[in-house]
DNA sequence: ACGTTAGCGGAAAGCGCTTTCCGAAAGCGC
DNA sequence: GCGCTTTCGGAAAGCGCTTTCCGCTAACGT
């Protein structure tokens, strides 16, 4: 109880009277040890308040009992939302989890990769889309390789070309697609799209997914009707305002985020325009308070706390197979109000 | 690179073609090395891609580069904003955040207090509200002395009747005060209360401070007219079915989140009651989206991830002074058209 | 009642790293 | 040029736990 003082199993032992081995054994239950004697190293343990530790038993074993996460921005709904999800999972198999935020900076994403493997954790979930800077993705790559190399298991979520890895993908094209087909059926002709950083896959696949669906409609994104924003609320606000600086020239206006579509729901009715009345609305993600929103908001919903428990499990699954597993995920369309026939 | 092999510093040393504890050395940078074997031995080490096992080194230092992170509910936007500050302030220190959600299980809460103990961690932040269950409290509190005992910090934000702890709090019950003073100012006479759990702190004391303001203009609330719910957007939603049941019975509703409130003005959209032309409504925190609503939600605006870093940054100061410190954050009220004269 | 087998408990060897303690080598003054 | 101080690098002792290896006791069969 002294300040300096750690109560180690040794001590536990002598109070009991039993020798470490013993005393470690009666308190893991692996072997056999009388239940007499559990008994006397239970009560002594629990009368000297011990507590085992953490570090010497993770050397001693070389194994932890810990996982690693790493997402952009742990205050995004969009993470939060799998950020759930993973906890549960962790929860389940008693796995304690270490987060990494990297504010969207490659260089954060390496170092806590690079923390996670000295830390000898049992799994990394890497969450979000990659970078599409072939730099960052090699340095990562090693950095991942290196890891498994050493028995650690990898998932992501959503990404991350250069990264071979077991992944829980949410389809972004697919349900770009499927969105931009709603969108078709309720009679727009003429797109914009408020779209997030080029660098990210998820955003790439999503404007590629959108725009494949228009062409086969013989509808081509005009390029000044693309405005690159940042993955903001704040960023779709901006993004949007650029885009009726330049001049609206579409019906309708998909984000690649749920997050930045409630900025554009802001800049539109600062602008006076109507959502649906004047131009519709579409996001992607469905995080949870845009069903709230004046009006609710027209997106692909993904399971968001799924994502994040799937892809625990995933990764703690026994053995690494032969080759990656992937487990694609639909998005749903799903329409509300935030989207109409055109004006 | 074998799939059990891990690089040890031996085998960095060797390669390097000095002893182990030269090695040690030259990477840690403490004591002086030659600078030309310096040079060696990182060069030996990137070559071997040698990834120090964290474990090793925090038993033999006997201390970790770790904080611990509790909160109800990390997928909650207002836990998600603290998180981010917290991320910022770990990331600034070169700390790992290991993260515990308990979902509001007192049980959980302990064993990941628990947990982190076992890890050694160097400081333990629990965030949130505290259960007002005595039993609990006590182990809780316990748990946490045992931790202390051993060198260890602890933090809390906004909380915790029974633990002694640093704290950064969140003037609930001033801030309640003063939003109730701006409603009378309004004009209203006549309130509600959307309460959360009874059982958390931070409820009674917001509904406390509502309450005394009330009461020094001799108004007070009717028990039919505080209904408790859970702390989610729903329990705000079934909070205020209840209260429409019941009947209302005043031209403005608190809710102790705006998390609830969120739920609250589905719920009078619903029922055909305009806000605030009807009955005005308001929250506290201040979480980002309500910005956004329609209308904009009225609250107690808390700077978040203020809270988060300057809770981490006060448990990572040096020694632990004689009395607990404490950081009073004051809430502002902030009027948004979710609040109007009454009808 | 004796030999055999099974099972329990203790001693000790690590797990990979830090750090103290020392001896050796090098640099300095007079 | 000799003795002394100053550095620097190596050996070794842990940090607290798990686990193998062994000796011992107890239980069983005939």
């Amino acid at each position: 109880m002294a300040e300096q003082g750690q109560v180690t199993l040794g001590d536990v032992a002598r109070a009991a009277g039993v020798s470490l081995a013993t005393a470690s054994r009666a308190l893991n239950g692996a072997t056999q040890v009388r239940a007499d004697l559990r008994q006397r190293v239970r009560a002594a343990a629990e009368r000297l308040a011990y507590s085992p530790n953490a570090h010497a038993r993770a050397l001693a074993k070389s194994s932890n009992a810990g996982v690693g996460v790493i997402c952009h921005d742990i205050g995004d709904p969009y993470f939060a939302g799998i950020a759930r999800g993973v906890m549960r999972a962790a929860s389940r198999h008693d796995l304690q989890v270490i987060l990494g935020s990297t504010f969207r900076d490659p260089l954060r994403e390496i170092s806590y990769a690079s923390m996670m493997r000295g830390q000898r954790v049992r799994a990394m979930l890497l969450v979000g889309s990659g970078f599409e800077n072939r730099e960052w993705q090699e340095s990562l790559r090693r950095e991942l390789d290196l890891y498994r190399a050493t028995g650690g298991r990898v998932a992501v979520i959503s990404r991350h070309r250069g990264v071979r890895a077991d992944a829980v993908l949410p389809e972004n094209r697919g349900g770009a697609a499927e969105l931009a087909r709603s969108l078709l059926a309720l009679g727009h002709r003429s797109f914009a799209v408020l779209s997030g950083p080029l660098s990210l896959t998820t955003v790439v696949d999503r404007l590629a997914g959108f725009r494949s669906a228009l062409a086969s409609w013989g509808i081509h994104l005009l390029s000044t009707q693309i405005v690159e924003g940042a993955f903001t609320r704040d960023g779709g606000y901006e993004a949007t305002q650029e885009l009726l600086r330049r001049g609206l020239r579409a019906t309708c206006v998909f984000a690649s985020t749920d997050v930045m579509a409630i900025g554009a729901l802001a800049a539109f009715r600062e602008a006076g325009l109507r959502v649906p009345d004047d131009v519709s609305l579409a996001g992607f993600d469905d995080i949870p308070m845009i069903r709230d929103l004046t009006p609710p908001l027209t997106t692909v919903a993904l399971p968001l706390e799924d994502l994040g428990e799937r892809a625990m499990e995933m990764a703690l699954l026994p053995e690494r197979p032969a080759r990656v597993r992937v487990e694609r995920v639909q998005g749903q369309v799903v329409l509300r109000a935030s989207t109409g026939p055109p004006p």
